[in-house]
DNA sequence: GAGACAATGTGCACGTGTTCACAAGGTGAC
DNA sequence: GTCACCTTGTGAACACGTGCACATTGTCTC
């Protein structure tokens, strides 16, 4: 029988499926043979009902009494994922983020494997980065076509980083992963999310004044500022 | 008047304020006096009237029929941020990924200054990067103590993650940001977020396989994996 | 083959987040 | 001072996400 392959899977579950395949990798590196949502709720640190339903979006893998099987539903999670292939991905900008994400070995142990590297400074172009040759810019239509990438990356400053997404929809890429701290525009039909790294330690700072002022701590920020 | 200084600030708030920040500076740079909640909401790639619910958990800093003063808001949102002072970052790890994230202006330019780095590298200690001598991981305590650190960020490989947050915990870091792909646990009244760059990819994948399903396409990923 | 046991799958209630629509309130022209 | 106009702030309805609690259904022992 042909699995139901949900229907429709909450954002919020594929948010957390690629936790779950990361822990079902390791308990399969380890020889596990089946695991029980407590167990894969603990090792992901989430909560066990959640686990069940969310895997339930997926189809009845898991067997009462038992758990579920470490090889077949990570099997149907990567299904679900689209992860059966290969997806290749250009990174633009290799500046210190660029080479980081072309040297994260994550990128392509999870199947989204570094294709190309491209800039537009004239002084790296043509130079090797972990054996892949940076190509121009101007080359990334190209690029996208002969080696198939499905991805784009953008790890340029912000003000460049309009001009690239369009530069990326219009050689046929239509999923975008944007590292600029800028917010973009892209046409209907192309993916795209959105990675800010200082937005994270501006809500861990939020956090952590919130937590002091629980505790009665004096605010050092009080209100100074005139209006007007 | 001291400021209301909303109560409680919902967490999908706060996960847009920093976006709200980075907007109104790039307003104020222009020399823009005020902003509608209209426009805020356009730049910033949200519905206006989430915008403006979302300000007023700060208070209600808006004038009706003109918008916001630039200058002001900006101000609040920064206070409610906790950002009116500077968090000085220590950062763990100086493979490529931490490197990046040290020199990444984006950091200090928005309050997070990175004071120190740290690694367990023998051959890494002693030299510099960007001006910063790297520490030893057994210096962590002293290096925390002495540069005032507030935050830890985690950019080591997985397996010594959780080694490297009771380090941080230990030394009295509060907050940390871990960008190991592995679940981290750590004692309550420390704040912790989690940023898996892979992750972000294989949302993308899921989206672009669920597209392409929409529009009709064969599942190239058929059934084809028998159950034992 | 029957019964004890174990873990899934899900109905339901609750909390959080989003969006609409509009009253309230401020501005500026005359 | 009055009036037309503009934009905020928010009540209310709806959508989404979470977690409990338990019936269901499979396994394993004897």
């Amino acid at each position: 029988m042909a699995p139901p392959s949900g229907r429709t899977i909450p954002d919020a579950t594929v948010a957390r499926l690629p936790i779950y395949q990361r822990v079902l990798g390791e308990l399969q590196d380890r020889g596990a043979a089946t695991v029980s949502s407590e167990d894969l709720a603990e090792l992901s640190g989430v909560n066990a009902a959640k686990v069940r339903k969310d895997l339930s979006f997926l189809g009845s893998y898991g067997i009462r009494g038992v758990g579920y099987e470490v090889d077949y539903l990570l099997f149907q999670i990567r299904n679900a994922l689209g992860l059966t292939q290969q997806w290749p991905v250009v990174i633009v900008g290799v500046g210190n983020l660029g080479r980081a994400l072309a040297d994260y070995a994550g990128f392509t142990s999870r199947g989204f494997p570094v294709a190309a590297l491209v800039d537009d400074d004239p002084a790296k172009v043509g130079t090797e980065h972990v054996g892949i040759v940076i190509r121009a810019l101007s080359e990334l239509r190209d690029v996208v076509r002969d080696l198939d990438v499905a991805i784009g990356v953008i790890a340029i400053p912000a003000s460049g980083a309009q001009r690239v997404a369009d530069l990326l929809v219009e050689a046929g890429v239509s999923s975008i992963l944007n590292f600029a701290p800028t917010v973009l525009s892209v046409p209907d039909g192309v993916n795209l999310r959105q990675v800010d790294l200082a937005v994270e330690l501006q809500i861990l700072s939020f956090h952590r004044r919130h937590r002091n002022r629980e505790r009665g701590a004096v605010d050092p920020a009080a209100e100074s500022n005139p209006r007007r």
